[in-house]
DNA sequence: ATCCAGGACGCTG
DNA sequence: CAGCGTCATGGA
């Protein structure tokens, strides 16, 4: 089934630039959970084809290809580390998880490295999440969050999740108990962020990566340490604080900041924008 | 052994 | 408001 022909890099949004955790890749294929039916991905001489899946609209939307990247980088024409980022990674698209998934997976990632979160997202799929048969392999959906309220703190931690265990059952509990997440699609950002630092485990920076990949909130910028290093380096935000950071960013960047975020980050973490005066102390991380 | 990772939280000034 | 110690885990 043939989705689309925009540019989309699937080895660099799915795997690498650590938005989602939970896709996997076997040769050229790339195999996730989309909608709830499982789906096969790979780029074909004339596009993007899929197997698998619910139907081109919910991949469409889940890969972001109606949003035009060329337009969207006409907006930074007047910051140049902007452009330098966009101009970088040409097939790099933010994603539109479900808000669930997004969120829980950014619990995770508090204090904690892309390759672990990406362990421990895998292990909980494993464990809790709905299985799928494919012709490509097994697939695995991420847990719903009444699956894993059911299993519990000490379930979870007996998974390493360490004290995150807490903090994703009782998020977990609050959902599945009637926390409107879906709502906060529909909020502006201001209203959206507030509801969701009331949840557990729950700080500025994943609310923002929560709303940004989950709800579609565009303007959410999440700030963690590699994006604090390009602000600080490229922005002239060094000794901001990191929601003094995130203000600014939405401020100077618009609407769509959020976006622009992730190629800040992908280029920070890979070390591609060249040294560029992050106040460094190593090099790249590998995926 | 010490530092680090897509931080959050509680406590103290 | 800001600063600071603590919280698990595993890799470098």
């Amino acid at each position: 089934m043939w989705i689309g022909s925009e540019p989309l890099d699937l080895r660099c949004t799915l795997m690498d630039s650590a938005q989602s955790f939970l896709w996997r890749q076997s040769g050229e294929w790339f195999g996730g959970v989309v909608d709830g039916a499982p789906v096969w991905l790979r780029r074909a001489a004339d596009g993007i084809e899929a197997e698998g899946g619910t139907g081109i609209p919910a991949l469409r939307r889940y890969l972001d290809l109606d949003r035009d990247y060329a337009a969207l980088a006409e907006e930074f024409a007047d910051v140049p580390p902007a452009r330098r980022a966009m101009a970088l990674y040409p097939g790099l698209r933010v994603l539109n998880q479900p808000p669930w998934e997004a969120l829980a997976c950014f619990i995770l990632s508090a204090n904690n490295n892309v390759g672990r979160i990406r362990g421990l997202c895998e292990a909980l799929s494993g464990r809790y999440g709905e299985r799928f048969e494919t012709p490509r392999g097994t697939l695995h959906a991420f847990p719903a969050p009444e699956r894993l309220a059911e299993a519990g703190e000490d379930a979870l931690r007996a998974m390493k999740l360490g004290y995150r265990a807490r903090y994703l059952a009782s998020a977990a509990r609050r959902v599945a108990e009637g926390f409107p997440l879906d709502a906060l699609r529909d909020m502006p950002y201001e209203a959206a962020h507030a509801a969701m630092l009331t949840l557990p485990g729950v700080g500025d920076k994943v609310a923002d990566c929560a709303l940004l990949f989950g709800c579609g909130h565009a303007s959410a910028f999440p700030v963690d340490v590699w994006v604090a290093r390009v602000l600080a380096g490229w922005f002239g935000c060094s000794g901001m604080s990191r929601p003094a950071m995130a203000r600014f960013a939405r401020e100077r960047l618009g609407p769509h900041a959020g976006i622009l975020q992730q190629f800040l980050f992908h280029a920070a973490r890979t070390g591609d924008m060249g040294p560029g005066e992050l106040p460094a102390h190593g090099g790249a991380k590998g995926r």
